[in-house]
DNA sequence: TCATAGAAACTGACCGGTTAGTATAAGGAA
DNA sequence: TTCCTTATACTAACCGGTCAGTTTCTATGA
Protein backbone atom coordinates (compact mmCIF):
# COMPACT_ATOMS: atom_id res chain seq x y z
CA UNK A 1 0.00 0.00 0.00
CA UNK A 2 1.53 3.30 -0.92
CA UNK A 3 2.17 5.51 1.48
CA UNK A 4 0.10 8.65 3.10
CA UNK A 5 2.24 11.03 1.05
CA UNK A 6 2.38 9.14 -2.17
CA UNK A 7 -1.30 9.41 -2.32
CA UNK A 8 -1.59 12.42 -2.06
CA UNK A 9 0.84 13.54 -4.43
CA UNK A 10 -0.76 10.87 -6.87
CA UNK A 11 -4.24 12.29 -6.18
CA UNK A 12 -2.69 16.10 -6.76
CA UNK A 13 -0.85 15.21 -9.86
CA UNK A 14 -3.98 13.38 -11.30
CA UNK A 15 -6.23 16.20 -10.21
CA UNK A 16 -3.97 18.89 -11.39
CA UNK A 17 -3.22 17.32 -14.91
CA UNK A 18 -7.20 16.95 -15.70
CA UNK A 19 -8.69 20.54 -14.10
CA UNK A 20 -5.37 22.52 -13.56
CA UNK A 21 -4.12 23.72 -10.08
CA UNK A 22 -6.60 26.86 -9.54
CA UNK A 23 -9.49 24.59 -10.26
CA UNK A 24 -8.34 21.90 -8.14
CA UNK A 25 -8.75 22.76 -4.72
CA UNK A 26 -7.02 21.06 -0.93
CA UNK A 27 -10.52 20.13 -0.35
CA UNK A 28 -10.91 18.06 -3.51
CA UNK A 29 -7.96 16.42 -3.10
CA UNK A 30 -8.41 15.55 0.71
CA UNK A 31 -11.63 14.00 -0.83
CA UNK A 32 -9.66 12.04 -4.02
CA UNK A 33 -7.29 11.02 -1.20
CA UNK A 34 -9.03 10.02 1.19
CA UNK A 35 -6.29 11.59 3.71
CA UNK A 36 -7.49 14.52 6.43
CA UNK A 37 -6.80 18.28 6.14
CA UNK A 38 -4.14 18.15 8.87
CA UNK A 39 -2.19 15.10 7.84
CA UNK A 40 -1.54 16.74 4.25
CA UNK A 41 -0.53 20.23 6.16
CA UNK A 42 2.00 17.73 7.79
CA UNK A 43 3.85 16.54 4.82
CA UNK A 44 2.72 19.86 2.74
CA UNK A 45 3.33 23.62 4.28
CA UNK A 46 1.11 24.85 1.54
CA UNK A 47 -0.87 24.44 -2.06
CA UNK A 48 1.90 25.61 -4.02
CA UNK A 49 4.42 23.63 -1.54
CA UNK A 50 2.11 20.35 -2.68
CA UNK A 51 2.23 21.65 -6.23
CA UNK A 52 5.66 21.78 -6.68
CA UNK A 53 5.96 18.36 -4.87
CA UNK A 54 3.41 16.61 -7.32
CA UNK A 55 4.79 18.16 -10.24
CA UNK A 56 8.35 16.94 -9.42
CA UNK A 57 6.65 13.40 -8.95
CA UNK A 58 5.16 13.72 -12.57
CA UNK A 59 8.57 14.71 -14.23
CA UNK A 60 10.69 11.74 -12.29
CA UNK A 61 7.66 9.53 -13.76
CA UNK A 62 7.78 11.04 -17.29
CA UNK A 63 12.04 10.91 -17.15
CA UNK A 64 11.49 7.00 -15.90
CA UNK A 65 8.24 6.08 -18.16
CA UNK A 66 9.41 8.66 -21.29
CA UNK A 67 12.99 9.38 -21.74
CA UNK A 68 15.16 6.56 -20.12
CA UNK A 69 13.17 3.99 -22.12
CA UNK A 70 12.72 5.44 -25.38
CA UNK A 71 15.75 7.07 -25.31
CA UNK A 72 18.35 4.07 -24.03
CA UNK A 73 21.57 4.59 -25.29
CA UNK A 74 22.02 1.97 -27.86
CA UNK A 75 18.96 2.55 -29.87
CA UNK A 76 18.57 3.93 -33.43
CA UNK A 77 18.05 7.66 -33.06
CA UNK A 78 15.64 7.87 -35.61
CA UNK A 79 13.42 5.26 -34.18
CA UNK A 80 13.92 6.79 -30.81
CA UNK A 81 12.43 10.10 -32.63
CA UNK A 82 9.44 8.07 -33.91
CA UNK A 83 8.99 6.62 -31.08
CA UNK A 84 9.22 9.32 -28.46
CA UNK A 85 6.00 10.92 -30.50
CA UNK A 86 4.33 8.20 -30.77
CA UNK A 87 4.48 7.43 -26.84
CA UNK A 88 1.68 10.57 -26.15
CA UNK A 89 -0.41 9.10 -29.70
CA UNK A 90 -1.35 5.76 -28.25
CA UNK A 91 -1.82 7.26 -24.40
CA UNK A 92 -4.73 9.56 -26.26
CA UNK A 93 -5.89 6.55 -28.11
CA UNK A 94 -5.80 4.40 -25.14
CA UNK A 95 -7.39 6.91 -22.46
CA UNK A 96 -8.86 9.37 -24.74
CA UNK A 97 -7.74 13.37 -25.23
CA UNK A 98 -8.23 14.60 -22.09
CA UNK A 99 -5.92 16.27 -19.67
CA UNK A 100 -3.54 16.72 -22.76
CA UNK A 101 -0.11 17.22 -21.77
CA UNK A 102 0.02 17.80 -17.97
CA UNK A 103 3.44 19.65 -18.39
CA UNK A 104 2.05 21.94 -21.34
CA UNK A 105 -1.26 22.72 -19.59
CA UNK A 106 1.22 23.76 -16.99
CA UNK A 107 2.85 25.87 -19.14
CA UNK A 108 0.13 28.07 -20.30
CA UNK A 109 -2.06 28.27 -17.09
CA UNK A 110 1.40 29.02 -14.69
CA UNK A 111 4.39 30.45 -16.62
CA UNK A 112 3.27 34.14 -16.43
CA UNK A 113 1.70 34.39 -13.07
CA UNK A 114 3.99 31.99 -10.78
CA UNK A 115 7.93 31.93 -11.23
CA UNK A 116 8.45 29.05 -9.28
CA UNK A 117 5.99 26.86 -11.57
CA UNK A 118 7.49 28.78 -14.91
CA UNK A 119 11.18 27.86 -13.30
CA UNK A 120 10.41 24.33 -12.88
CA UNK A 121 8.68 23.48 -16.09
CA UNK A 122 11.60 25.52 -18.22
CA UNK A 123 14.20 23.54 -16.36
CA UNK A 124 11.63 19.91 -17.52
CA UNK A 125 11.50 21.23 -21.21
CA UNK A 126 15.24 22.34 -21.48
CA UNK A 127 16.14 18.71 -20.73
CA UNK A 128 13.88 16.95 -22.97
CA UNK A 129 15.59 19.06 -25.53
CA UNK A 130 18.88 18.40 -24.49
CA UNK A 131 17.81 14.71 -24.66
CA UNK A 132 16.26 15.23 -28.43
CA UNK A 133 19.43 17.26 -29.16
CA UNK A 134 21.53 14.42 -28.00
CA UNK A 135 20.23 11.90 -29.85
CA UNK A 136 19.97 13.86 -33.15
CA UNK A 137 23.42 14.13 -32.69
CA UNK A 138 23.91 10.62 -32.12
CA UNK A 139 22.29 10.78 -35.90
CA UNK A 140 24.53 13.33 -36.85
CA UNK A 141 27.87 10.77 -35.73
CA UNK A 142 26.12 8.18 -37.58
CA UNK A 143 26.45 10.49 -40.79
CA UNK A 144 22.55 9.64 -40.96
CA UNK A 145 21.77 13.49 -40.36
CA UNK A 146 21.70 16.27 -43.19
CA UNK A 147 24.68 18.42 -43.14
CA UNK A 148 24.24 21.60 -42.11
CA UNK A 149 21.12 20.62 -39.91
CA UNK A 150 20.45 22.63 -37.03
CA UNK A 151 19.60 19.75 -34.15
CA UNK A 152 18.54 22.73 -31.17
CA UNK A 153 16.43 24.43 -33.95
CA UNK A 154 14.85 20.89 -34.84
CA UNK A 155 14.83 19.59 -31.20
CA UNK A 156 12.45 22.61 -30.59
CA UNK A 157 10.21 22.30 -33.37
CA UNK A 158 10.01 18.90 -32.54
CA UNK A 159 8.42 19.77 -28.41
CA UNK A 160 6.33 22.74 -30.31
CA UNK A 161 4.79 20.50 -32.87
CA UNK A 162 3.81 17.71 -30.29
CA UNK A 163 2.31 20.33 -27.30
CA UNK A 164 0.30 21.93 -30.71
CA UNK A 165 -1.18 18.63 -31.77
CA UNK A 166 -1.72 17.76 -28.23
CA UNK A 167 -3.57 20.57 -27.61
CA UNK A 168 -5.48 19.95 -31.01
CA UNK A 169 -6.05 16.87 -29.95
CA UNK A 170 -7.64 17.92 -26.35
CA UNK A 171 -9.57 20.74 -27.85
CA UNK A 172 -11.34 18.54 -30.58
CA UNK A 173 -11.33 14.95 -28.66
CA UNK A 174 -9.86 13.98 -32.22
CA UNK A 175 -7.25 11.34 -31.99
CA UNK A 176 -6.88 11.22 -35.59
CA UNK A 177 -6.51 14.55 -35.49
CA UNK A 178 -3.55 14.48 -33.40
CA UNK A 179 -2.07 11.30 -35.05
CA UNK A 180 -2.13 13.26 -38.58
CA UNK A 181 -0.29 16.33 -36.83
CA UNK A 182 2.49 13.74 -35.22
CA UNK A 183 2.73 11.76 -38.81
CA UNK A 184 3.57 15.22 -40.63
CA UNK A 185 5.52 15.98 -37.79
CA UNK A 186 7.42 12.87 -38.28
CA UNK A 187 7.48 13.39 -42.44
CA UNK A 188 9.27 16.60 -41.61
CA UNK A 189 12.19 14.78 -39.28
CA UNK A 190 12.02 12.25 -42.05
CA UNK A 191 13.59 14.88 -44.62
CA UNK A 192 16.21 15.29 -42.55
CA UNK A 193 18.00 11.64 -42.59
CA UNK A 194 19.86 10.64 -44.89
CA UNK A 195 21.43 7.24 -45.85
CA UNK B 1 -15.27 57.30 -24.83
CA UNK B 2 -15.63 53.24 -24.67
CA UNK B 3 -19.71 51.91 -23.61
CA UNK B 4 -19.36 50.76 -19.84
CA UNK B 5 -20.34 47.16 -21.81
CA UNK B 6 -17.17 47.27 -23.62
CA UNK B 7 -14.84 48.95 -20.90
CA UNK B 8 -15.78 45.58 -18.99
CA UNK B 9 -15.39 43.43 -21.99
CA UNK B 10 -11.83 45.02 -22.69
CA UNK B 11 -10.78 44.56 -19.28
CA UNK B 12 -12.07 40.99 -19.03
CA UNK B 13 -10.72 39.72 -22.42
CA UNK B 14 -7.03 41.47 -21.13
CA UNK B 15 -7.07 40.21 -17.45
CA UNK B 16 -8.12 36.21 -18.80
CA UNK B 17 -5.28 36.62 -21.36
CA UNK B 18 -2.58 37.46 -18.96
CA UNK B 19 -3.99 35.35 -15.89
CA UNK B 20 -6.37 32.97 -17.00
CA UNK B 21 -10.00 32.82 -16.42
CA UNK B 22 -10.05 31.24 -13.21
CA UNK B 23 -6.84 33.16 -11.47
CA UNK B 24 -9.22 36.34 -12.39
CA UNK B 25 -11.66 37.22 -9.87
CA UNK B 26 -14.99 39.83 -11.08
CA UNK B 27 -13.73 42.00 -7.89
CA UNK B 28 -10.22 41.78 -10.57
CA UNK B 29 -12.08 43.10 -13.50
CA UNK B 30 -14.35 45.83 -11.61
CA UNK B 31 -10.86 47.62 -10.23
CA UNK B 32 -9.30 47.15 -13.54
CA UNK B 33 -12.69 48.70 -15.54
CA UNK B 34 -13.94 51.24 -12.90
CA UNK B 35 -17.28 49.63 -12.90
CA UNK B 36 -19.00 48.99 -9.75
CA UNK B 37 -20.33 45.02 -9.25
CA UNK B 38 -23.74 45.70 -9.75
CA UNK B 39 -23.11 47.93 -13.20
CA UNK B 40 -21.41 44.83 -14.42
CA UNK B 41 -24.38 42.15 -13.31
CA UNK B 42 -26.64 44.26 -15.24
CA UNK B 43 -24.86 44.05 -18.50
CA UNK B 44 -23.77 40.19 -17.54
CA UNK B 45 -25.71 37.31 -15.84
CA UNK B 46 -22.61 35.67 -14.72
CA UNK B 47 -18.81 35.68 -14.31
CA UNK B 48 -19.33 32.69 -17.58
CA UNK B 49 -21.93 34.74 -19.37
CA UNK B 50 -18.93 37.43 -19.29
CA UNK B 51 -16.18 35.50 -20.31
CA UNK B 52 -17.92 33.75 -23.05
CA UNK B 53 -18.74 37.73 -24.08
CA UNK B 54 -14.91 38.41 -23.81
CA UNK B 55 -14.28 35.40 -26.11
CA UNK B 56 -16.46 36.38 -28.40
CA UNK B 57 -15.13 39.76 -28.67
CA UNK B 58 -11.38 38.28 -28.48
CA UNK B 59 -12.60 36.29 -31.75
CA UNK B 60 -14.01 38.76 -33.53
CA UNK B 61 -10.80 41.38 -32.81
CA UNK B 62 -8.84 38.46 -34.42
CA UNK B 63 -10.87 37.98 -37.13
CA UNK B 64 -10.59 41.96 -38.34
CA UNK B 65 -7.10 42.17 -37.35
CA UNK B 66 -5.38 39.01 -38.37
CA UNK B 67 -7.79 36.68 -40.76
CA UNK B 68 -9.33 39.99 -42.48
CA UNK B 69 -6.13 41.52 -43.03
CA UNK B 70 -3.53 38.51 -43.85
CA UNK B 71 -6.07 36.86 -45.96
CA UNK B 72 -7.25 39.22 -48.54
CA UNK B 73 -9.09 37.49 -51.51
CA UNK B 74 -6.50 38.33 -54.16
CA UNK B 75 -2.97 37.93 -52.27
CA UNK B 76 -0.44 35.60 -52.79
CA UNK B 77 -1.22 32.42 -50.92
CA UNK B 78 2.44 31.57 -49.86
CA UNK B 79 2.90 35.05 -49.20
CA UNK B 80 -0.01 35.26 -47.13
CA UNK B 81 0.51 32.15 -45.14
CA UNK B 82 3.91 33.56 -44.08
CA UNK B 83 2.08 37.00 -42.95
CA UNK B 84 -0.25 34.76 -40.80
CA UNK B 85 2.33 33.24 -39.19
CA UNK B 86 4.78 36.64 -38.54
CA UNK B 87 1.87 38.13 -36.52
CA UNK B 88 2.15 36.59 -33.55
CA UNK B 89 6.06 36.88 -33.97
CA UNK B 90 5.64 40.53 -34.37
CA UNK B 91 3.55 40.99 -31.63
CA UNK B 92 5.72 39.48 -29.13
CA UNK B 93 8.82 41.08 -29.82
CA UNK B 94 6.75 44.40 -29.91
CA UNK B 95 5.27 43.75 -26.57
CA UNK B 96 6.98 40.67 -25.07
CA UNK B 97 6.16 36.70 -24.80
CA UNK B 98 3.71 36.94 -21.82
CA UNK B 99 0.21 36.57 -22.56
CA UNK B 100 0.78 34.00 -25.58
CA UNK B 101 -1.84 32.82 -27.90
CA UNK B 102 -5.01 34.10 -25.84
CA UNK B 103 -6.68 31.18 -27.67
CA UNK B 104 -4.68 28.58 -26.73
CA UNK B 105 -4.37 29.39 -23.12
CA UNK B 106 -8.37 28.83 -23.11
CA UNK B 107 -7.76 25.70 -24.83
CA UNK B 108 -5.93 23.98 -22.17
CA UNK B 109 -7.19 25.78 -19.62
CA UNK B 110 -10.82 24.93 -20.31
CA UNK B 111 -11.60 22.13 -22.83
CA UNK B 112 -12.08 19.18 -20.34
CA UNK B 113 -14.07 21.47 -17.74
CA UNK B 114 -16.12 23.73 -19.21
CA UNK B 115 -17.90 22.34 -22.31
CA UNK B 116 -19.12 26.28 -22.93
CA UNK B 117 -15.93 27.18 -23.68
CA UNK B 118 -14.47 24.67 -25.65
CA UNK B 119 -17.28 24.65 -28.02
CA UNK B 120 -16.51 28.26 -28.78
CA UNK B 121 -13.17 27.30 -29.25
CA UNK B 122 -13.05 24.22 -31.39
CA UNK B 123 -15.47 26.51 -33.40
CA UNK B 124 -13.00 29.15 -33.87
CA UNK B 125 -9.91 26.78 -34.63
CA UNK B 126 -11.98 25.10 -37.18
CA UNK B 127 -12.68 28.40 -38.96
CA UNK B 128 -8.90 29.22 -38.73
CA UNK B 129 -8.26 25.29 -40.23
CA UNK B 130 -10.70 26.37 -42.97
CA UNK B 131 -9.16 30.05 -43.85
CA UNK B 132 -5.43 28.06 -44.11
CA UNK B 133 -7.16 24.88 -45.64
CA UNK B 134 -8.83 27.49 -48.17
CA UNK B 135 -5.55 29.50 -49.03
CA UNK B 136 -3.43 26.31 -49.84
CA UNK B 137 -6.55 25.63 -51.86
CA UNK B 138 -5.72 28.49 -53.87
CA UNK B 139 -2.28 27.55 -53.90
CA UNK B 140 -3.21 24.45 -55.71
CA UNK B 141 -5.14 26.22 -58.31
CA UNK B 142 -2.30 28.25 -59.20
CA UNK B 143 -0.37 25.49 -59.40
CA UNK B 144 1.68 26.00 -56.77
CA UNK B 145 0.73 23.41 -54.05
CA UNK B 146 2.54 20.33 -54.32
CA UNK B 147 1.12 17.55 -56.20
CA UNK B 148 -0.68 15.18 -53.51
CA UNK B 149 -0.61 17.58 -50.22
CA UNK B 150 -3.44 17.06 -47.65
CA UNK B 151 -4.30 20.55 -47.21
CA UNK B 152 -6.63 19.47 -44.55
CA UNK B 153 -3.30 17.52 -42.22
CA UNK B 154 -1.09 20.77 -43.35
CA UNK B 155 -3.66 23.47 -41.98
CA UNK B 156 -3.65 21.52 -38.83
CA UNK B 157 0.12 21.05 -38.75
CA UNK B 158 0.69 24.93 -39.00
CA UNK B 159 -1.93 25.87 -36.34
CA UNK B 160 0.12 22.95 -34.11
CA UNK B 161 3.39 24.43 -34.53
CA UNK B 162 2.14 27.93 -34.15
CA UNK B 163 0.83 26.96 -30.97
CA UNK B 164 3.67 25.35 -30.10
CA UNK B 165 5.85 27.76 -30.56
CA UNK B 166 3.67 30.56 -28.63
CA UNK B 167 3.70 27.64 -25.96
CA UNK B 168 7.79 27.11 -26.01
CA UNK B 169 8.13 31.30 -26.35
CA UNK B 170 5.78 31.68 -23.06
CA UNK B 171 7.62 29.27 -20.89
CA UNK B 172 11.33 30.30 -21.96
CA UNK B 173 10.50 33.98 -22.34
CA UNK B 174 12.35 34.10 -25.56
CA UNK B 175 11.42 35.62 -28.78
CA UNK B 176 14.16 34.05 -30.59
CA UNK B 177 13.37 30.78 -29.87
CA UNK B 178 9.65 31.45 -30.86
CA UNK B 179 11.14 32.84 -34.18
CA UNK B 180 13.65 29.60 -34.94
CA UNK B 181 10.32 27.17 -34.59
CA UNK B 182 8.07 29.21 -36.62
CA UNK B 183 11.14 29.95 -39.01
CA UNK B 184 11.35 26.09 -39.14
CA UNK B 185 7.49 25.83 -39.82
CA UNK B 186 8.13 28.13 -43.19
CA UNK B 187 10.48 26.04 -44.28
CA UNK B 188 8.58 23.03 -43.80
CA UNK B 189 5.44 24.75 -45.63
CA UNK B 190 7.93 26.13 -48.20
CA UNK B 191 8.70 22.24 -49.45
CA UNK B 192 5.29 21.83 -50.56
CA UNK B 193 5.47 24.97 -53.07
CA UNK B 194 6.24 24.51 -56.57
CA UNK B 195 7.06 26.29 -59.60
C1' DT C 1 -40.12 75.29 -22.77
C1' DC C 2 -40.61 72.71 -19.22
C1' DA C 3 -42.59 69.27 -16.10
C1' DT C 4 -42.65 64.56 -15.43
C1' DA C 5 -42.85 59.57 -15.82
C1' DG C 6 -40.59 55.61 -16.75
C1' DA C 7 -36.67 53.23 -18.44
C1' DA C 8 -31.89 52.53 -18.26
C1' DA C 9 -27.61 52.93 -15.87
C1' DC C 10 -25.32 52.76 -11.72
C1' DT C 11 -23.92 52.29 -6.56
C1' DG C 12 -22.07 49.79 -2.81
C1' DA C 13 -23.40 47.12 1.06
C1' DC C 14 -24.43 42.58 1.81
C1' DC C 15 -25.17 37.33 1.30
C1' DG C 16 -23.96 32.42 1.80
C1' DG C 17 -20.47 29.45 0.45
C1' DT C 18 -15.64 28.25 -0.43
C1' DT C 19 -10.85 29.12 -0.14
C1' DA C 20 -6.19 28.07 1.97
C1' DG C 21 -4.44 27.40 6.15
C1' DT C 22 -4.32 26.66 11.60
C1' DA C 23 -5.30 24.60 16.11
C1' DT C 24 -5.90 20.99 18.94
C1' DA C 25 -6.45 16.72 20.88
C1' DA C 26 -6.11 11.93 20.77
C1' DG C 27 -4.45 7.36 19.22
C1' DG C 28 -0.91 4.04 17.27
C1' DA C 29 3.67 2.42 15.77
C1' DA C 30 8.87 2.74 15.84
C1' DT D 1 9.82 9.20 23.47
C1' DT D 2 9.18 10.51 18.79
C1' DC D 3 7.28 10.24 14.64
C1' DC D 4 3.01 9.42 12.07
C1' DT D 5 -2.10 9.47 11.55
C1' DT D 6 -6.89 10.74 12.18
C1' DA D 7 -10.54 13.80 13.07
C1' DT D 8 -12.86 17.95 13.77
C1' DA D 9 -13.35 22.66 14.70
C1' DC D 10 -11.86 26.93 13.48
C1' DT D 11 -10.15 31.51 11.20
C1' DA D 12 -10.12 35.15 7.95
C1' DA D 13 -9.97 36.36 3.46
C1' DC D 14 -12.06 35.83 -0.84
C1' DC D 15 -15.43 33.96 -4.10
C1' DG D 16 -19.51 34.74 -7.34
C1' DG D 17 -23.78 36.78 -6.99
C1' DT D 18 -27.96 39.66 -5.15
C1' DC D 19 -30.33 43.46 -3.55
C1' DA D 20 -32.69 47.89 -2.46
C1' DG D 21 -32.24 52.07 -3.65
C1' DT D 22 -30.24 56.24 -6.38
C1' DT D 23 -29.00 58.75 -10.32
C1' DT D 24 -29.12 59.81 -15.25
C1' DC D 25 -31.15 59.69 -19.61
C1' DT D 26 -35.03 60.22 -22.64
C1' DA D 27 -39.58 60.45 -24.47
C1' DT D 28 -43.94 62.69 -24.19
C1' DG D 29 -47.52 66.09 -23.87
C1' DA D 30 -49.48 70.64 -22.31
Amino acid sequence: MASTREQILDATGRLIHLRGFHNTSVDDILRESGVGKGNLYYYFKSKDDLGFAALDRTLERIRKEVLETVFAPGGDPWKQLDAFLDYPVERARREGCAGGCPLGNLVLEMSDIHEGFRMRLSQAFGQLRSTIEETLGRARTQGTLRIGADTLRLAHFIIAGLEGALMLGKLHRDVELMTSVIDELKAHLAQYRVG
